[in-house]
DNA sequence: ACAAAAGTGTTAATCTTACACCCATGG
DNA sequence: CCATGGGTGTAAGATTAACACTTTTGT
């Protein structure tokens, strides 16, 4: 390697953003906010936001977090390891890094490095705006990566930035980790029924599951499910058990999904 | 988000690490590097580092990889995304982004954000230092992340900086994805026996796998494997026929990693 | 001839799939 | 009573795991 002198070129900046989702009436929809500022003023985004310079990324992530939904966040206890192994569980929801973007030009302003997380949530109230006055959304991602170019419809604008870009590798990320993990969970409030869990699987995925053999599967495979010992008739028809996710992580053989 | 100007704050330095796996007589091994200077001036580390102001991350990761090597890495050829999705192959060897770290205290001098790239190759000549005169050698992983804390023995002393975790995570990623992509053919070189990918398997695993089920296995998924045309008894007995990787980057199912 | 590695065949166990069928509730 | 979802049973097909057996080379 060449010596180089980081200090003799101007700095980097380094950003959190976020790809929150959530499944909302049987559809995945993800958080957008609207820039109250230029570049992009009144463009649909990712929420995120800047590192501060003591704090460590995921911590950055849970701020940010808490500041757009409200989701209590409290930081890792006491990371020792900076990495990103190892998903932290914030109030029921999913955290995870994503991926870093890094593109010289992805912003007009200056060099910005951009550490994007991914959250999983249950479906929650209305998102808050944050401290200041910005205006907040649940989005079905297919509307938000839909965007048309040279619309000024500012529903049907892209996203700011590489965000489109970002938001897709953040459903693609959950679309396959659902497969193998036990992690579609993470969208489900504490208890829930099994049909419940169908449906995310579903939304996420965009296809129909039998319910029957999806039944057999995920209640037959020891420690993703613990039953919570009430029954629930939520959906109509028959009441049907309530369950709690159980400590397994990793599921083997994985859930198919099935060819589109 | 509360407003935050960066340029009010100290500056981050982003630097790219490499996770560089190969696999050497039948074992899993990484490139390391010996540092020169402070901090950590002696240990071994991956090798990396800054990345310039108006290089993209993984251009970056290319240019260290190729004065670390030798490996040819040409910059991806126009990448307007800036995004991690999507290998990208050089020569051969495989290159993906892998996580990014940033305690704020994983670099002693200042705040650091280390991109980590991992790259997938096959069995190298012995690597050459790069344009300075440190020391580079392949190591087994075992050995350097059983890294002893308060060793001298600069053969068995921990890695510089938060190294071990990062190469731990790079292990993990290539173990588990192997499992389900037709990865495992980036550690042949581009003409190889089914015994060979085999072995591949085995090391990265530490497993044993039976040559017979594991042959009608690959060779019986369409695409993963494409015969080339000739044979070769490389390893004694019966001469094999020569493959090379098809295009098929998906396998499904997946190759089943054994219960160690 | 023998060792070593490459391949093929076969069988039992397991898992997926597709469906028939029954259960429990609300309207 | 009947629509709606919950849940169990079963049989056909696919896949894996284990291992017997043949093929083709080098020594």
């Amino acid at each position: 390697m060449a010596p180089y002198d980081p200090s003799a070129h101007p700095p980097f900046a380094v950003t959190v953003d976020l790809v929150v989702l959530t499944v909302r009436r049987h559809t995945l929809c993800a958080l957008a906010v609207r820039r109250g500022e230029p570049p992009y003023q009144g463009r649909w985004a990712l929420p995120g936001g800047f590192v501060r310079p003591d704090e460590d990324l995921m911590e950055a992530a849970c701020r940010e977090l808490a500041e757009e939904t409200g989701l209590r966040a409290q930081p890792p206890a006491s990371t020792a390891a900076a990495g990103p192994s190892g998903p932290y569980g914030t109030d029921g929801a999913h955290l995870e890094q994503l991926a870093t973007y890094g593109d010289p030009k992805r912003d007009p302003r200056m060099r910005v490095v951009s550490v994007a997380y991914l959250v999983l949530a249950p479906d929650l109230p209305a998102p808050r705006a944050g401290g200041d006055a910005r205006s907040a959304r649940w989005a079905p991602v297919t509307d938000l990566l839909r965007g048309e170019e040279g619309t000024d419809d500012e529903q049907r604008a892209p996203l700011a930035f590489d965000h489109a870009l970002i938001l897709a590798d953040g459903v693609e990320r959950a679309r396959s980790k659902i497969e193998y993990s036990s992690l579609a969970t993470a969208f489900c409030p504490s208890e829930f029924t099994v049909g419940e869990l169908r449906r995310v699987y579903e939304a996420v995925w965009g296809v129909a599951l039998d319910p029957r053999n999806f039944h057999r599967k995920v209640t037959g495979t020891p420690g993703f499910l613990v039953p919570a010992g009430g029954t629930t008739t939520r959906q109509g028809g028959r009441p049907a058990q309530l369950f709690r996710a159980g400590g397994a992580t990793l599921l083997n053989p994985p859930m198919l999904r099935p060819e589109v």
